[in-house]
DNA sequence: AGTTGTTTTGTTATCGATTACAGTAATTAC
DNA sequence: GTAATTACTGTAATCGATAACAAAACAACT
């Protein structure tokens, strides 16, 4: 290994000149800089970032904790973590959780043993317990993408899901649907609270009656988006518009009923969320909510520095907009 | 900050008691081991893993080199490698290279930097001049998915591209096709010439024709297989078969034939590379060579795993088997 | 009891840097 | 030319752990 002390021996100089060049430039002379630099060159030098961690007590890193890494969606919203982050000086640890309460609390605790400065987290799961909770709040740590439960308080960055909601249910019933279901992905989320009371309290306003029954699916994945749309079409009385709540099972979702012979829209209008990239280039192309994941990304990186280098915040949780692309995948109800 | 100075003060031993009693147990009597678990408790202490890492020289960490992160092949692949780093009790951090040669090497010097003990990288690009190649004989590293150039000597875990095109390529040949086209990825790499030559190989056997201005495409997006159809169809003689050299090239290919009211397969059969989840539901499904991404990743981690703790390899490139699958984007040519 | 051997614990050097403080050289002021 | 600053460099402490070595405690034996 070649260290400092080699260096400095090989400059004629003591260790803290070498770091000070490497450091702070303009506190040595030009004839020792020029000396420093030949023997960093020939000893083929780069600092321990290890030691020089250890010695500043800062690593310039930060652990996201990512639920599923093949969902495209996610990653556009990490695409915007890393921009920022660069800027900053950051490095990004990405750790998938597969959304197990176990890696979740191992890779958090990364910040606790001096391997992190940070958290972003995209999930909304950590902290669980009393005593994460109590971890949690020694942690610079931001929420992305899902709001949390009210009495926890560190920053969100997150869409207005009740909005995006209604969006969608107003330009469904707009085409003159009043037959809806619901296909959902995970069930124990402030997300799934909000988009569902969003579509019932436009169903509420237009005097549409909404089943219950219609409410199927349990996460976010292609096979429960035929699994959930199998369901609906067992049913007696069939939906007119599905309405799923990310891109994945409604892409699913249309498989099942081209699979059954029906068409889309004709037959069945089918919406998501998300706009991940290759919901444009669906036969037919899918009408979803673009949320603005690069943007919450960043928004979210921006904040947590801002954390970690004690900068006090303005507020605690932003809202971004969402904008509705009204593509094939709906259209004019049939019955 | 609670160190292990704190810890040994509150439970009335020294530090190396303390540090012994986290790390190697046995070593201390039961009483001990009470007390100093007690005051860690009470502390809510934990090792700093900066501080070890310097100590040990080791940080048990790998750095993975990753073209693109909204790519889902890759994804799959880093699940593997993830996998085994787990069992193996190294941290993988994922490094979004962006195809950017100034981001590689830097990620790459990390393992210099004493910030990771090795790297995985899944393009072909570093190293890239003879400065790099100086530092890459040092690092332990392995290429996953593309072959490198033969004269660097660092273990390889790929596919057999030239035989998966061939696969293919016979299965078109089987349905009647005579006229074929392909639409290519990124064109300086290995993988480009084996897929070339397979398909080459098997239509000269076959005394097919095929004309060379019937490759159109230059890298692995939805984007360029839209572009690179558009173009085919310009062509005076439509082809009545399209290979992509991979499944977003190859939606994007599909995307483009039914906007032109043509379809798939019945006017056009499209083939992909890689079986990315999504491939299976496309309308057409997507015929497409399977890959075993996640084995490739458990493979390539386990060998790293193995020059990283200095286990003299067997051998230093691995073909892994892969799986032509048949689905209904591929058709008797009608023609 | 005294000697020897085995556990267990404490002392201290070390990993590879950074940095407060001290010391020396260079510059300016009178 | 000497004193007072200023600018640079060196010495040594430090960050938070680990581990070689030394010392102490305990058990087993003659």
């Amino acid at each position: 290994m070649t260290n400092i002390k080699k260096v400095s021996e090989l400059a004629g100089v003591s260790t803290a000149t070498v770091s000070r060049t490497l450091k702070m430039p303009d506190m040595v002379t030009a004839r020792t800089k020029e000396k420093v630099m030949k023997a960093v060159r020939e000893a083929g030098y780069r600092p321990s970032w290890l030691a020089t961690s250890v010695k500043t007590g800062r690593t310039n890193t930060i652990v996201v904790l990512v639920p599923n890494l093949i969902n495209p969606f996610f990653m556009r919203i990490i695409g915007g973590i890393e921009q920022a982050a660069q800027e900053r000086g950051f490095t990004v640890l990405l750790c998938d959780t597969q959304g197990e309460s176990k890696r979740e609390s191992d890779y958090a605790s990364m910040v606790l043993t001096n391997r992190a400065d940070g958290l972003i987290q995209l999930d909304h799961s950590f902290p669980f317990n009393e005593d994460d909770a109590k971890l949690a709040e020694t942690i610079p740590m931001v929420s992305v993408c899902e709001r949390i439960h009210s009495d926890k308080r560190y920053p969100v960055v997150a869409l207005d899901n009740y909005a995006a909601s209604r969006a969608l249910a107003h330009h469904l019933v707009s085409y003159g649907h009043t037959k809806f279901a619901v296909i959902v992905g995970q069930v124990v989320s402030q997300i799934h609270k909000d988009r569902l009371s969003g579509l019932r309290s436009v169903l509420a306003e237009e005097n549409i009656e909404f089943d219950e029954d219609m409410i199927v699916g349990q996460s976010y994945s292609i096979e429960n988006g035929i699994e959930g749309m199998r369901q609906l079409l067992e049913k007696p009385n069939r939906p007119s518009a599905v309405i799923c709540f990310n891109d994945d099972i409604a892409i699913g979702a249309m498989h099942e009923i081209h699979r059954q012979g029906l068409r889309v829209p004709e037959d069945i209008s089918v919406v998501g969320f998300d706009n991940v990239k290759v919901s444009a280039f669906m036969n037919p192309p899918l009408t979803t909510i673009d949320q603005p994941a690069y943007e919450m990304g960043r928004r979210g990186m921006e904040i947590l520095s801002d954390v970690i280098n004690g900068v006090p915040l303005t507020r605690s949780s932003e809202m971004l907009p969402f904008q509705l692309l009204e593509r094939e995948s709906s259209g004019p109800a049939s019955i």
